[in-house]
DNA sequence: GAGTGGTCTAGACCACTCA
DNA sequence: GAGTGGTCTAGACCACTCA
């Protein structure tokens, strides 16, 4: 359990808040191994005098990495780096995001794009009018070559224009964000079921082969709902992954 | 969108800190429809005058609520209270609590409660050494009169003391808890597969049908490990419910 | 240009931990 | 009792939003 003298060069001219200046490079030290797990800092007020900042903005820096889990701070005690063991603290990410990240070259075949009344549950859900006109939207989507989900969404029409090219070409969130519609929250319910014969079939695989169920509702900053998601993913090769914290 | 001048009664005797009676008492207005959805507080420097506190311990008050989705902040623009759209902000949870919580009555059958030299993988995990001999448990939920889980966890044995007696009574959680094992973080992996003969029966169902898979290692306060979980639900009877937030 | 939240300072007093 | 993080104050200047 070594003790360290930081030091941190901090640009005063930035737009980057400081506390975000040192929050990123203590996060660079601990990930790179400059401060291995059980290093104690030194206590906030030395350690602020040190790097030249008040208190409390070196309090909302430490604040920032034990939010993610870097470190770990005990009053009386004193604070430490942590093994990281988040994978990511489950954002609200895309599908078609995460494999790209992961080298999946995704592909996306529109299978339905249309404008329709929308039914009971789907209006109350996204809290329109009953029969109100919406997008209604199923996609295949493909990675690596092979069939990995298909995706029903439902979206209100005011909030974004759809065409079948944009969403060949890109995720539907990052169509949502570029037009300007902030994902704040969602509500998931992931369970399972076996294929039946046509998505077996759709998904390459046998009827009665297990697969993964998802049903999403997106909030905007506000609260207001702006989609609805009811995916199934190939349970061969699909596995959700999150990262609980309490 | 109305305004609303708050006034909200602080005790400055009270050990709770007052930024945290602010955000509670702020956030029971919410919830009781008091601040209904779209109300615009007054500006922080107005409303930390009204209240008595600082501007900081007021804005403490507020990111407790932003971050609990309760409130939006716009720079230039203001602070909304929005439709709260979060189940719960996803927490570390027990299956065993879930379920009283929801009145299902949890019964547990202990099937195996053994001292065992930890397979490889196991021991990796953990991060011991090979062959340590840990917990090795066997347990099958049930709920409301059916079974519902067959839950497989592994631990090492010098962070707690496992009866079959104290593991009928209450979750694995709560007994690590009471025993001042703190668990920070988990790593979960969410997937599907179909029931073999012998689980099929355990769980009261038929082989093929669709099961819920969850592996899970949960992490201490300084990242040790001190539990691996390997679950599997009937998807029939269980689903993972989930808030996520971006 | 008026109003808003975002950042930052330089202190203060306190509760807790541990030898 | 020495050392630590937790809370709180009363300001300051700034960037952004919107009419």
């Amino acid at each position: 359990m070594s003790q360290s003298p930081l030091s941190i060069p901090l640009d005063r001219s930035s737009p980057v808040p400081l506390y975000f200046q040192c929050a990123q490079e203590m996060e660079r030290r601990i990930l790179s191994g400059e401060l291995p797990v059980g290093t104690r800092l030194e206590n906030e007020v030395v350690l602020a005098g040190r790097l030249g900042l008040s208190r409390p903005t070196l309090r909302r820096a430490i604040e920032y990495l034990v939010d993610r889990g870097l470190l770990v701070r005990k009053r009386g005690v004193g604070t430490q780096v942590v093994q990281p063991r988040v994978r990511r603290p489950l954002e609200l990410s895309s599908l078609y995001d995460d494999l790209c990240q992961a080298g999946q070259q995704p592909r996306t075949e529109v299978r339905k794009l249309a404008v329709e009344p929308a039914p009971d549950p789907i209006s109350v859900a996204l809290e329109l009018a009953p029969a109100t006109e919406i997008y209604v939207l199923h996609r295949l989507r493909f990675a690596g070559g092979e069939p990995l989900a298909l995706l029903h969404n439902y979206l209100p029409t005011h909030i974004v224009e759809l065409t079948e090219t944009m969403l060949m070409d890109r995720g539907l969130y990052e169509i949502l964000r570029s037009a300007g519609v902030t994902m704040k929250i969602a509500n998931q319910t992931i369970g399972a079921r076996t294929a039946g014969q046509a998505e077996a079939e759709e998904l390459w695989e046998e009827a009665g082969a297990p697969l993964l169920t998802m049903q999403r509702t997106s909030y905007n900053d506000v609260g207001r709902p702006v989609e609805i998601g009811s995916h199934t993913y190939r349970a061969s090769r699909y596995t959700f992954e999150l990262t609980l914290t309490g």
